[in-house]
DNA sequence: ATCTTTAACTGGTTAGTACCACATTCTACA
DNA sequence: TGTAGAATGTGGTACTAACCAGTTAAAGAT
């Protein structure tokens, strides 16, 4: 499986800018890119667009590409949708510990979030997510039975959408979520690792598919400290 | 002033696919397109990827272009673009105190954020955010000079959005946002009425304009029991 | 010397063509 | 009557070739 070419300027690119170059630098002009690594304008243009959006470089019109200045942060670690990406892409090597998995009957709350009715069932997972072998983040997520029947711990090796996508035909197409502060109490501060009331991010996602079903609920606590929540907002207003 | 021809295309598309079609429906695939608007496949590729990008649409290699389900349900506030807006859909009453505008040599973070060159001066206004009078959001908002230049403090009694754009001319398109929890300090904690310590969520926003240029730079911290951040994550992956 | 013009950069837009990879349908062979 | 395979449709990648539109610095005129 070889990747495309733009794949690989891309990649390339990106090391470049990672080991030699400082923010504010400028790369050199897309004509010259064309030459270096004998690819066509076009090519190397859709390589930059990613990197773009990314927000690795900017442009500027007449004057040439340019090194942004956010992509060094390394704490950057961005929304949650898929944990273990976000982490491989920062650098930064993944773990989950799956610690129960049980078919419960959820509260209220829980089951208004997921739409259920009374009685029908959920599986309940707890997880534990590291990085470098470090704690960041506790979660318990709510699968509902009736989409997901069946669900074995054995199916959990593979990554949740994985399992969602193969194993149950299902995909989240939107997500809600809802990020608030809070102060850990004593039982929460010792899975993640820390003191009693240090600041911890709390996440609320809801996840429905391409039917508009709710097919997940989470809530999970990051540490404040090491966890930072990303995302874009586009406002398309016209 | 006349768009280029690719963004004709986007608006018209977007105008059709708010008017006349469903979410899921099938657009017209890439070769019909570019002879309905007789252009190159090209110029429709690029209006399709800014409506990819944007949410509107998802593609499915070998099958098509599709209407996304996001875009219809009108409650687009996403996040915290705009404070006003969204306390009052939530049924409070917002209000600004403006404390203080002035024109600084930014430090080097923040001049980082808005690319701007060594001795290049930004506004900072600092601003406090009530809800139904009660502190909410305190933020330091860095604007560049060169953009926003002689903004005066009787030009905030309107939104400041709304000032960019009629005054300047100046419109986000799209703005990164960072979020973070923080126990606050003493001094932080008197400014938003709660005991120090106390969780808070430290907000960064990086807003860019449809030109890629950083036009603000937003640190906020909210009251952690009375704010919650929301947003939502769109996942075409497939 | 100073100002203006021009030339030579930069990224931005557009056209046209070709082929690849995935998905579905139609067709021909067993 | 199936079933393998071809044909056709979709989006994905890639190349070539121009020209447009900002920016900057060199060349020229005053």
């Amino acid at each position: 499986m070889k990747k495309p070419l733009y794949q690989q300027v891309i990649s390339d690119l990106e090391n470049k800018i990672k080991s030699e170059m400082k923010p504010n630098d400028r790369l050199p002009s897309e004509r010259q890119l064309l030459k270096e690594y004998g690819v066509s304008r076009n090519t190397i243009r859709l390589a930059l667009n990613d990197l773009e959006e990314r927000g690795i470089i900017y442009r500027l019109h007449g004057k040439g590409t340019f090194v942004s200045t956010i992509y060094l942060d390394q704490t950057n670690l961005g929304s949650m949708y898929s944990f273990s990406e976000q982490m491989s892409e920062t650098g930064h090597k993944p773990t989950t510990q799956n610690r129960t998995l049980e078919l419960v009957t959820p509260e209220e709350d829980v089951a208004n979030q997921l739409n259920l009715r009374a009685g029908e069932k959920a599986y309940k997972l707890v997880r534990l997510r590291l990085a470098d072998g470090v704690p960041l983040m506790y979660g318990e997520t709510y699968l509902p039975e009736k989409i997901f029947p069946n669900l074995k711990m054995s199916d959990l090796k593979e990554n949740l959408y994985t399992v969602m996508k193969q194993k149950y035909n299902e995909q989240s197409i939107l997500a809600f979520e809802d990020v608030q502060a809070v102060n850990l109490d004593e039982k929460d501060s010792k899975v993640l690792g820390v003191k009693p009331g240090d600041a911890s991010l709390k996440i609320f996602r809801r996840a429905i598919n391409d039917k508009n079903v709710p097919i997940e609920f989470t809530i999970s606590l990051a540490r404040g400290d090491r966890f930072i929540y990303r995302s874009r907002q586009y406002n398309h207003l016209v």
